[in-house]
DNA sequence: AGCTAATAACTGACTGGTCAGTTATTAGCT
DNA sequence: AGCTAATAACTGACCAGTCAGTTATTAGCT
């Protein structure tokens, strides 16, 4: 009797971050709702039951999900309001290739389409992600306007207005990405989008004198 | 024994508009998966069979939903687009104040956000949405600023850049009132946002010569 | 080193509840 | 009386979550 390739490994370590990659393909393929666990446990490599040694319910796969992707994310944020205070046109161009940047190489579109799907199901999911992220990187452009205004750098108005002005564009790249590139539409090319975007939206916030 | 109010009444001609707006009520609260069809029922003020008196199945009822709402803003499109073609600041203020009123006034945020989620379940609803709604006022828009361009008002650059520019913060501002004002997040006002985006993408988009 | 007992990762068949869709029957209209 | 809108009880498929049993791995002993 020849024993043959083992019917599995043990790889305790390991499991849970292939079951979130696994999870998080199909939920955002899918939805909270439609996924289903035994797929879930398929792509992972691993039986429906496996996924129970590691989570607690459906819910807390989806919770783990989301939280995996907040925290690579807060120090892209951290390190913009870091980003030197100089000037604000140079500011906001390193932010905005940042952002560009983050955009397009992590699953950051996927995961936000899914929270704006389930926050009706999921409020508790809405708020981590409004308030560990969301609001935070809102503040920090806020910050960086404010700052300029108080320097004379740029026109007066509401700093959250124009914060959200700045990253408006590329979201809703991203969601037109998600949703209808996949039914033919023409995707947008998210860096030559930023950077188009963001020569307009300076030209309209420096003040004449400072205008180079 | 008295008959008292009768158990229930025959009016087939209003059955299914009652129907579309319990079940846009529902599926903009729940979402198509977690929507239940004895909920939207009850709303409706009719049993569950009677749903099958006048739709196929529960997707087909997430369809006309969906698709009702596209005639109405088809519309105010059609409007946008036939809006005198005067002074390109003109235009593009009058088009965002009636924009705003729409999107203050229809469940079309709802619904937009319900084809966001659901997109990936039913592309053929994606399709619709964009080919009969999103893409033609984004033309509409678009070639009023390729018009303007011609004209000299405006900078060159990618006029379909420029549309989604013009309207992305709204289409965000949207989002953010679906999903983070309801776990305490500060809402947008979205015509005061609109018309200081306005006057700030117009200073940037105006060439220096036509600069009022 | 080889053998065995103990441990823990993992499986997969099962279940209980849920819900879209069906159907036998009743109530209201003309 | 005849017709049909509407009901309400029913069915069958589906699926999250469970658990008794199986297999890989490790520890302990000689």
């Amino acid at each position: 009797m020849e024993p043959g390739p083992p019917k599995f490994r043990r790889r305790k370590a390991d499991r849970p971050t292939e079951i979130l990659g696994a999870a998080l393909a199909v939920f955002a393929e899918k939805g909270f709702a439609a996924a289903r666990l035994d797929e879930i446990a398929r792509r992972a490599g691993v039986s429906k039951g496996a996924l129970y040694l590691y989570f607690e319910t459906k819910e807390d796969i989806f919770r783990a999900v989301v939280g995996q992707v907040i925290a690579p994310n807060m120090v892209a944020v951290k390190a913009m309001a870091a980003a030197h205070p100089g000037p604000f046109p140079d500011l906001i161009r390193r932010v905005a290739v940042a952002i560009a940047q983050v955009a397009q190489t992590s699953p950051l579109s996927a995961v936000a389409k899914m929270v704006l799907g389930e926050a009706r199901n999921f409020p508790e999911l809405a708020r981590v992600w409004h308030d560990d992220l969301v609001s935070q990187a809102l503040e920090a452009i806020s910050g960086a306007v404010k700052a300029a205004q108080a320097r004379g750098e740029i026109k007066p108005g509401d700093p959250r207005t124009f914060a959200l002005q700045f990253i408006s564009p590329l979201l809703v790249a991203m969601m037109w990405r998600e949703t209808f590139v996949p039914v033919g539409a023409e995707p947008f090319d998210l860096s030559r989008l930023m950077s188009q975007h963001v020569e307009t939206l300076l030209h309209g916030l420096l003040v004449a004198e400072t205008r180079s």
